[in-house]
DNA sequence: TGAACTGTATAATTTATAATTACAGTTAGA
DNA sequence: TCTAACTGTAATTATAAATTATACAGTTCA
C-alpha cells in the first residue's frame, strides 16, 4: 500500500484538531512530512468528496466541509487507494491449458476481495473524531 | 503489498494438483511466470513452515509434506508478506510539537493493525485445498 | 565422474512512489 | 488595477522497492 490513505486521514484529522479551521498546503505539507504539491494533489481527492472546501488566492487554504465524526475511514481508503490491498501483478498466466496457472488469479481475486472487504469494514467503524480523539485523548476508542 | 504471498499460494496449488506430486524450480517458475531463482528463494520459506520438502540432486525438486487442507491461507500469509497491508512510510514525526504531527502515526498504527488482523481472520478460513476447488471445480466455497 | 538439480548471494533491471519544478488561474487588499 | 499569496495541474526528476537475471558452490544419482 502506499501511503494515500494514512497522508490523507492526517490531513482530514489536522484540520479537525485546527483551532483556526483551516490551513494551507504548506502548512498542512509540513506537518504531514512531505510536499505541498502533493497536499494539493490530495485535496483534490478529499474535495470531490464533499469533505473539504478550498479557498483560492490570498489567505486562502483549506477547511473542513464535514463533520469529523461524519467522515468514516473506510471512506477514505475507497477515495483515496481502493484495491490498495492486493498486488498489482497476478501470478500464472490466463492463456494456460494448465488450470492452475490460467485459474489461479481468478480466484485469487475473490480471496482478495473477500479479504478486503473484511478490513473495510473495521474502517467503516472508524471515523476521523476517532482519530483525533485517540490521539489529544488516549482512552480505549474503536 | 508484494506478489510474495499470492506465488507462494500457487506454488502450494499447484503442488498439491500435480499428479506426481512433486515438482522442480523450473516447471514452478514457468506456471507462476517468475524466475526459478525466485521460486528457490520462495521455497525455502515454505520448507522452514513444513510445508514442502525438498530433494536436492538429479530428478530433485520440491513436494507437499503438509495436507492441503490443513494449509491455511493466513498463515501463508503471515510466513510470506506479514505487516504488507500497512504503508512502509508513516505520516507526520514523532518528535513535532504539534500532537497531531507527533501521534498520528502511532494511532494509524493502531487502526492498520486491527484492520490487518480482520483481513486475517478471513484468511484463516481459507485453505490450500479450498483455492485449488474452486479452481477445478468452481462451485460455491470460502 | 558428470549431468541435473537446489541453496544462496549479489548485481542489474524494471516499476512504483514521492519530490520537485513550473506556470497558469484566483483572490484580497494596497 | 497591480501585486503578493495562494490553489490547480501537469510534467519532470529522484528515490525506493520489487523483480529478474546471473553466478557458482553444494548435493545427488546413475
Amino acid at each position: 500500500m502506499n501511503s494515500e490513505f494514512p497522508a490523507a486521514v492526517h490531513l482530514l484529522v489536522y484540520l479537525a484538531h485546527s483551532t483556526s479551521g483551516s490551513a494551507n498546503s504548506e502548512e498542512l505539507a509540513e506537518n504531514v512530512g512531505t510536499h505541498p504539491a502533493r497536499v494539493r494533489k490530495m485535496m483534490r481527492c478529499l474535495r470531490e468528496q464533499g469533505w473539504v472546501g478550498t479557498r483560492e488566492g490570498i489567505g486562502g487554504g483549506y477547511f473542513l466541509r464535514a463533520e469529523p465524526a461524519a467522515i468514516r475511514l473506510a471512506d477514505i481508503y475507497r477515495a483515496s487507494c481502493c484495491g490498495g490491498l492486493r498486488p498489482k501483478k497476478p501470478t500464472g498466466s490466463p492463456g494456460s491449458t494448465c488450470p492452475v496457472s490460467s485459474g489461479i488469479s481468478g480466484a485469487m481475486d475473490h480471496y482478495f476481495g473477500e479479504a478486503e472487504s473484511r478490513y473495510l469494514d473495521y474502517l467503516d467503524g472508524v471515523t476521523v473524531q476517532d482519530v483525533l480523539h485517540r490521539i489529544v485523548d488516549p482512552r480505549p476508542l474503536p
